[in-house]
DNA sequence: ACGTTTAATTAGAATGATTATAATTTAATA
DNA sequence: TATTAAATTATAATCATTCTAATTAAACGT
């Protein structure tokens, strides 16, 4: 619905407004992150396809980027257990309401677009008197057409 | 309800059964973990305490025991974000049926002992074709202990 | 109990991801 | 346009973790 350029320019607003600085790095970056909304890179990931169109860049400004954009909560860092950190684009609608199919076979992560949780955030907050402002919820298992052998790339790192 | 011997005992013979030696480096790994079971240690953790009573050992074996508890199912790998594995005994009676609430203040981490997903398991299962075999179900947030300022330690890594 | 075999341990080096440093450049603002 | 502070660059450093080669020790059969 919104268009890059659109939520690029909204971005920069936010980055300006919090007191930092928009470069040309950084809005490299940005727009590398709203071309792969939902890819989960990691910062090598997204290092390699900014280097592509703008081969100057250094790998800690992205890593630099990519903290400031989770300060800012632009972006979503995870960790799924394999050593290496990875990013996503936060779009405003679906905030961090999503959760994660791992797939143990071909390590592939596949996102499910809904918050399930709304109700045991209630009940953690009654039970233990914590109060959740943010959730993560993975699924480590196998998909259906990954246990038939067809599977995009095989496996090589353990969980 | 099961002491430590004998639990360390059916730990020992897991291991044997399965074509792995039982030497002293990894009972000493694994009477640390007995007196720990759930204080999410690292491998550095596990490594420091385990040295105070057996001096000779090396850090590369307690990484590489902890790996071989965590294929065997007798510890959980666990990964706040923070850049660091965590272990701990997955004793027999709550398998993986736990959950984690984790204090962006002071970071320390408690968990909820209680499987809230069986009903959510299915549901992967039905809408996603998805069987699953594992969990992860982290809540990041606040204690109210910790809002009034009355907090352990004080953090000093962001997630 | 003893020797053989093979896995496990050790110390230390290597790796890979991430962060810090110091010099240089650049964006924002007057 | 000049100033100033923040951002970038290249590189070194750090931290967690894994690998390597040489040595030691469990397990098993005799």
């Amino acid at each position: 619905m919104v268009s890059v350029e659109e939520q690029l320019k909204s971005m920069k607003q936010q980055m300006i407004s919090k007191g930092y600085k928009s470069t040309i790095q950084r809005e490299a970056t940005m727009r590398v992150l709203l071309e792969h909304e939902r890819d989960h890179m990691s910062a090598e990931d997204v290092y390699m396809r900014v280097k592509t169109r703008f081969p100057e860049i250094g790998l800690a400004t992205v890593y630099r980027t990519l903290e400031l954009l989770t300060e800012l909560h632009l972006v979503e860092k995870m960790n799924f257990g394999d050593g290496v950190a990875r990013f996503d684009l936060r779009s405003e609608d679906h905030e961090h309401m999503h959760h994660h199919m791992i797939c143990s076979i071909c390590g592939e992560v596949e996102e499910i677009q809904d918050d399930w949780l709304s109700e045991l955030e209630q009940r953690v907050k009654r039970e233990y008197g914590f109060n959740v402002s943010d959730h993560r919820l993975d699924f480590i298992g196998t998909f259906s057409s990954c246990k038939h052998g067809d599977c995009h790339r095989h496996r090589e790192n353990a969980s």
